[in-house]
DNA sequence: GTCTATATTAAGATAGAC
DNA sequence: GTCTATCTTAATATAGAC
């Protein structure tokens, strides 16, 4: 068993309770582990522990959902399609893969998101400087892809921030009346939400 | 000094921090209290202080936000002014009003929403209890002053979802990029955005 | 790599003096 | 109504056997 065998179960217990509401005595029931064995495998305890898990999902969110924005892989998927496009991408074909992925990733609105938990429950600032980077990164991937389709960067700029408002608003209205629905409406509506006054 | 004096105090400790992040130590510190006179005032501990918090918030909510949507409010209004309405009420002034409140309570982005943090930490059923009743009643208010202005209920329903997402959504990531303006941008918006299809 | 056992510190909570 | 002192429990963390 390697440390990565534990990040899944770490992933949803900080998720759903925030750092401070995860003791190692939950960690050590929902891995099966002991916690001298826990601290064998994340010596510096549990701030280690997140640090892990924070770094397994930047990694999900690079292969799942940044790769799926690039610009250049609307170009290349217009190109095998032979559609006749202006800006030469397809750009709501690619928001919505990326709702796919976010419908994945929060169980159609039925699991919380970690960034947004470690927001709320004010933990270490190194873990907040992360968070910061993370959503930035999500918010320029959705703008570069909009500027590609033609729109103003401050439009587009715009319209990733309110992208990343609406999934992470409806997480938490979804999580707090018990209801998936008001998440699984708007990714339903993102794509062409964020594509307005795109010609496709 | 009764125990009312201490609740803003309370409150921005665990708006901040969470349920889970806020020790009693931290509480002391904040109070200028001791461990033992906060035993006095409440009894029953950390989670009498919150519910206490909760109860004080929640007349705040009463008295600053049901309160201006009132239908009945907005008739009163078209009337004093003479303004000629089909549906008799103004209610991109009544969600203005909403909405400057909104700005007091958060200060203008730069300070978290209590029920957020409280959603996200999962703390006590009978504090997610109370933040799932108090979410619902605020959409209600909306959808029911956006039924009275002629929308159907199925949409003002939705209209009133879609701004409690907006607010959350907008506090979340203010908090997260350090920049009050997302949150500010969405209150700007919201007035015009909850009365589409209206005519005023 | 996992365990039992234990150390250390902090948290929640109470007793009783003033 | 606030304090000092103390208690109890839980949390983080380590030592050392297997």
């Amino acid at each position: 068993m390697t440390r990565e065998d534990y990040l899944p179960a770490l992933l949803e217990l900080f998720r759903q309770y925030g750092y401070d509401g995860v003791s190692l005595s939950k960690i050590a029931v929902a891995t099966g582990l002991g916690k001298a064995s826990l601290y064998h495998h994340f010596p510096g305890g549990k701030s280690e522990m997140l640090a892990a898990v924070l770094d397994w999902t930047e990694q999900w969110m690079e292969e799942n959902l940044l790769s799926v924005l690039q610009p250049e892989i609307g170009a290349q998927m217009a190109k095998t399609q032979g559609t006749a496009m202006r800006s030469a991408i397809m750009p709501k074909q690619q928001f919505q893969q990326m709702c796919d992925r976010l419908n994945q990733l929060y169980d159609s609105g039925n699991l919380p998101c970690l960034l947004a938990t470690l927001t709320t429950s004010a933990t270490h600032n190194t873990f907040r400087t992360q968070v910061k980077a993370r959503l930035q990164r999500l918010i320029e991937a959705i703008a570069t892809l909009l500027t590609a389709s033609g729109l103003t960067a401050d439009v587009a700029q715009v319209r990733g921030e309110e992208a990343v408002i609406s999934i992470q608003g409806s997480l938490i209205l979804s999580r707090a009346l018990e209801d998936p629905t008001p998440f699984q409406r708007v990714i339903a509506n993102l794509p062409e939400q964020l594509c307005q006054g795109i010609d496709s």
